[in-house]
DNA sequence: CAGGATCCTCGAAGATACTG
DNA sequence: CAGTATCTTCGAGGATCCTG
């Protein structure tokens, strides 16, 4: 039979479009490392606004991938972690980047080569 | 230093961005076991239309991840196969789709669980 | 500090019809 | 068969301001 990707509707193709994405993608790698406070992420990662972040965070939190901790000590905040789940995620996500990295150069040649 | 992904505006994420969305993902798994028909890959990828087919097809061709190629036999047609470097894509996204495909069922349970 | 609320825009993507 | 063309809608996402 053929795989479940395939098919529309299906609970593979819905997980798929939920992490396939770059700011889902740039966000579990971001946190591969260890917790990082919002803040932190928004600083760390390059480009994105407070919306987004704050809606790909809890989108990710909403589905088991992401915790969110409140942290009481000074200076007091939040904080996201992976959990077990997202953990999961974190090979296929860092395989995808890292070859985004060792790729692009030769993409962007290609790209602008063939114009 | 941190990882390039991070960074906006760079070649890495731009690259990361091009195949992070669900339409590649699925494109370029369908073509993992080797060429495919235009109206093939229309049928076996459920829920795409010819526009967002076509679109993927060409901005994947465009960044050297795809060729297309015209057949002549009967019947005539066009096919599309992974080039060297969409093969190199191949093993970060058949580890994404199985990574969905497994785990499918547990977000579901989170997410529907979490209401 | 970590968002929520609001407004606005612009492009992604579906529907439909046509074509070499 | 493998697209292109056109129209339209709809929601992703930026900018800005406000708050516990």
């Amino acid at each position: 039979v053929e795989s479940d990707v395939f098919l529309a509707d299906c609970p593979a193709r819905t997980t798929l479009s939920l992490v396939a994405d770059t700011w889902s993608v740039v966000v579990v790698f971001a946190l591969r490392d260890g917790p990082n406070r919002y803040g932190t992420l928004l600083t760390r990662i390059g480009g994105v606004s407070k919306k987004m972040l704050t809606q790909t965070l809890h989108k990710l939190a909403a589905n088991g991938l992401v915790e969110r901790r409140t942290i009481r000590s000074a200076p007091p905040g939040t904080e996201y972690a992976l959990t077990p789940l997202g953990q999961s995620l974190l090979e296929p996500v860092i395989a995808l980047s890292r070859w985004a990295e060792r790729n692009a150069e030769q993409v962007a040649e290609v790209r602008d080569g063939g114009r």
